[in-house]
DNA sequence: CCCCCCCC
């Protein structure tokens, strides 16, 4: 029987100076393998294997086919009919790009036994690599004709002819973009563009601005000079649909973008730039990390962000350390239904416009994640933010805040406690940073020279019943002071004076747990009675007067509370240990429990 | 060819 597999493709592939145009050919994947680094807005990426019964070939499919890894339709032994791609070769190796494909009836079996054309070549003449890398190649096959007929039926003037007075090449998918092709028309959205932008160095004076372009297999951005900026800063207005073509394409520098492309488009004399109104071209696709999610996330990260603006704080002004330039601030509060809070920051003309007095919400692209107080997030001039949109994400979180949101109290990031690193006096004090007894332990609070603040909801195992007070001295002033019995009544050193009796004062010694396990900690008088539902004066007279004291203890056990602790370094027979002590005790706040235990879950990865 | 993204 003959193969359905279309033979000499990947031999033509990587030989060949020009991709087979017009052909679709038949091929079975080997194999479906995600790759680590993500894709466009943080997709997943999938990377196959695929024969044409005697060689194999690497492929990436474009992120839109994902869902047909996803739902198993393409798989290893499926043969597909690549009806559109592209093929790209850097570095001396070839890789088809797959934009489109249909999948092709089969029985399963592997056909062939191909082999590994790469390796083949490799040993087989060492220049072969070398000449690949210094001539590479680009070429297109399915993706034009197919995006030229969409555009025919739709009416759309479109069609290459149609673009411009020159030849300016095929349609492009962004994706398909290299360095080594300049024969290229992208049709891609602005998603972003910059203001204009004045400097003045060694080399003179000039002006530039950026955009960011999207279409449906990814994202780059294009930066003008000069003239490029009177020729398209007004043109390219954001959100609009425009072909592109004859600009350079550099390797792009990532350290000062967050656009997910290895490359940049950069606008020269001859670049060709026109609107087009197809609007079938993808909007901005957004991946949204939720704020209580945010601690998942490295300082310095880029994510894309949603929330209601709940706060809105007056302009204000820094002067940056770097260049003693001053630049307008303003900060905003975002919540969305984890029940946490975020800050984040605006600057410079953002700063100065910004208004939402009706707490909008907002969707942010491309923001920078940073540690101050625990977490925040800041403008970066890549960013985008845009008020109420109309996706369902927005109108969840509406519709959230409409009916609860705005009664929920938020938490916000702290760093480790220091919300409450002032006295208990703090009234209305925001509730500190949710630990486990787990993450107390392992992020090894109170260990450090600083004393560490948290807030663990636990339950009360166990209440030590030998020692649970000391007496105090009794002026009704407030000493609170450890007194001694000298025989002829209780000294207060620090009254300088003596009582007949002491005032009983709890030290209570409990061990509490949660989940994750259970540490032991010190109550003092205030909390400790909140726990006893006795002062401990009356709990002494009790013992002193013979009676079993152990019902109080048994009630106190089994108690779940949020406890206020302070973590502070000790030691212990010369060994350093952790004093843990509850300040405050208080009922389990389960918004923000259920909010910092989801985080954990989202932490598992599962 | 820019490339700073700031402060507390």
């Amino acid at each position: 029987m003959a193969s359905p597999l279309t033979a000499g493709f990947c031999e033509l592939v990587f030989n060949s100076a020009e991709a087979p145009e017009g052909v679709q050919p038949t091929l079975q994947v080997l194999s479906v393998k995600k790759i680590n680094a993500p894709g466009a807005s943080g997709q997943d990426r999938y990377r196959l294997i695929l024969s044409d019964g005697k060689h194999f070939i690497q492929a990436m499919i474009a992120t839109q086919l994902n869902h047909m890894v996803e739902s198993k339709e393409l798989d290893k032994n499926v043969l597909i009919k690549m009806t559109g791609y592209v093929t790209n070769a850097v570095q001396g190796r070839k890789l088809v790009i797959i934009l489109q494909l249909e999948t092709v009836p089969w029985n399963g079996e592997k056909i062939g036994n191909p082999t590994n054309l790469e390796q083949q070549q490799g040993a087989g003449g060492t220049s072969a690599p070398a000449a690949a890398a210094a001539a590479p190649k680009q070429e297109v096959g399915g993706f034009a004709a197919r995006q030229q007929s969409s555009a025919g039926r739709g009416g759309a003037a479109s069609k290459p002819g149609a673009r411009g007075k020159q030849e300016v090449g095929p349609l492009y998918p962004i994706e398909g973009l290299s360095p080594y092709q300049n024969k290229w028309t992208i049709k891609a959205r602005v998603t972003q563009k910059s203001d204009i932008k004045h400097y003045s160095n060694q080399r003179g004076e000039g002006k530039l601005f950026s955009v960011t372009f999207m279409d449906e297999t990814g994202e780059i951005r294009a930066t003008g000079f000069n003239e490029a900026v009177d020729n398209f800063y007004n043109m390219l207005e954001e959100g609009k649909v425009f072909f592109i073509s004859r600009a350079r394409i550099n390797i792009a520098k990532k350290q000062f973008s967050n656009v997910n492309n290895e490359y940049e488009i950069m606008f020269e004399n001859q670049t060709e730039i026109e609107p087009c109104d197809d609007d079938t071209v993808p909007q901005v696709k957004y991946n949204f990390k939720g704020i209580g999610d945010l601690g998942e996330l490295q300082k310095d990260e880029i994510c894309d962000v949603i929330g209601v603006v709940r706060e809105v704080h007056e302009l204000g002004s820094v002067t940056s350390k770097a260049t003693n330039k001053p630049f307008a601030k303003r900060d905003i509060q975002l919540v969305d239904s984890s029940g946490q809070s975020v800050r984040l920051t605006l600057w410079g003309k953002q700063a100065e416009t910004f208004q939402a007095d009706d707490q909008p919400v907002i969707a942010f692209k491309g923001v920078k994640v940073g540690d101050f107080g625990g977490r925040s997030l800041s403008m970066f001039s890549s960013a985008t933010m845009s008020v109420n949109p109309d996706i369902s994400e927005a109108h969840q979180l509406r519709g959230w805040f409409d009916a609860e949101g705005h009664n929920t109290q938020f938490q916000a990031y702290t760093n480790q406690g220091n919300a409450n690193s002032t006295s208990g006096a703090a009234q209305g004090a925001k509730p500190s940073e949710l630990k486990t007894i787990g993450e107390a332990k392992d992020e090894s609070l109170g260990m450090s020279e600083k004393t560490d603040y948290f807030t663990t909801s636990a339950t009360v195992a166990f209440v030590k019943q030998e020692t649970f007070s000391y007496p105090a001295c009794a002026n009704p002033e407030g000493c609170n002071k450890k007194v001694v019995d000298d025989g002829t009544g209780w000294l207060c050193e620090k009254c300088d004076r003596k009582w007949d009796n002491p005032i009983h004062r709890y030290i209570l010694s409990m061990n509490v747990m949660d989940h994750t396990g259970s540490f032991w900690i010190t109550a003092f008088n205030e909390q400790a009675e909140q726990i006893m539902e006795i002062s401990a004066n009356d709990l002494m007279k009790l013992k002193e007067e013979g009676s079993d004291i152990n019902a109080p203890f048994q009630k106190a056990t089994g108690k779940t509370y949020a406890f206020q602790m302070m973590a502070k370094q000790d030691s212990f027979n010369d060994q350093p240990k952790v004093r843990y002590q509850c300040r405050r005790v208080s009922a389990p706040d389960y918004v923000s429990e259920s909010a910092h235990l989801s985080q954990l879950i989202n932490q598992m990865n599962v």
